[in-house]
DNA sequence: GTCTATACACAGATAGAC
DNA sequence: GTCTATCTGTGTATAGAC
């Protein structure tokens, strides 16, 4: 990963994008951050609109790959799930963290459905969710695509909270409710009868 | 409910912030949509943060109420859960839905923890999560306290999803889990399995 | 590809008259 | 309490030299 001056500008937009939020942060700061001039940045982005939407792309892969980490590969599911869910509840527990960036860009350009950005990190909220949805079917569960959705929805939904309140323990209540579900789903076989109605 | 000066600023300023984000919104414009000038809109509030923290607090209750009227008061309290997140869902689907304010203007001053807007949005949710655990407590549920909060998370959650993806079907997705936890909590017991680990 | 310099709009907030 | 007029800083983006 050579370090080219593209990504040091990004690396630097989305440190400041993260730590203050988009609006918040001008191009100036994060020109000076990366250690070049307005014009240059205006020399690899063509606008601010297009560096937040390549911030977004960048964080795609290694996101996911965090979250593959928490989860582990072996042992029951209900206990991997509350392993994930301690694993966020503890990198959640810094002064620095924000949130997840891709949710808090989609809420801070609400009015501007079309933005690149937004189209990006609802691209990224999918992947998650097909990951998801992979491991579930990958453990016999019957509804993988529906327990994948109350799953994504469960660490957002914690992850608000502990922004909001900056109380972790949000987490634990989310990997509980998460780690009944899976078993829930596991013990019922092919359709349990709670996520029938 | 006398139609006051302040009062017609704040409702001018709570469509716009909801409508475009908080910092989209220049006081310019709310002051023009409320046929007020600047000035006047200065005299009412003695800065931007201070009426934005109004907004929040003027949308608390009804807020409140509407999750109220949404869950109603009678029948099983897993068809009185998934009929409060169809309401959601329902409302959710219209074109000038963006998601809940608090949880936004959490997101957007996530870079200034100490915002009056911050406090608010905390109180609000703090109270909305009492709510939940006295309704809960009402059914004669044991572990009122954490399933509160197990259902705010799907809440929330679900809110996020539905403003990223623009689908509402996150919100029935939701609904079911939200019924089969509080359908577990209720069949265990003093005790549920399901919640003790 | 990177620089200096700048255009031009708009931000939040205030002075002082009435 | 509400107005007109304005101050000062900052926003995104660009012109043109090297």
């Amino acid at each position: 990963m050579e370090e080219t001056t593209r990504s040091r500008i990004v690396a630097a937009a989305e440190a400041l994008f993260y730590a203050h939020g988009l609006r918040s942060v001008g191009v100036d700061a994060i020109a000076e951050h990366a250690g070049v001039t307005k014009r240059t940045l205006y020399y690899h982005f063509k606008s601010k609109d297009d560096l937040i939407a390549a911030c977004l792309a960048a964080r795609d892969g290694p996101t996911l790959e965090r979250y593959r980490g928490w989860l582990g590969d072996s042992g029951p599911l209900p206990d991997r799930m509350r392993a994930m869910f301690a694993a966020l509840a503890a990198h959640a527990d810094r002064p620095k963290w924000r949130g997840c960036g891709f949710t808090r860009a989609a809420v801070e350009l609400a009015g501007q459905p079309g933005h690149p950005a937004v189209a990006m990190a609802a691209a990224h909220k999918r992947r998650f969710e097909a990951w998801l949805a992979e491991v579930l079917l990958g453990e016999g569960i019957a509804d993988a695509g529906l327990m994948a959705r109350q799953l994504i929805i469960l660490l957002d939904g914690a992850i608000a909270q502990m922004l909001i309140h900056r109380d972790v323990a949000y987490a634990a209540a989310a990997g509980r409710a998460a780690a009944a579900i899976v078993a829930a789903g596991a013990a019922g076989g092919t359709a349990p009868s709670m996520y029938t109605d």
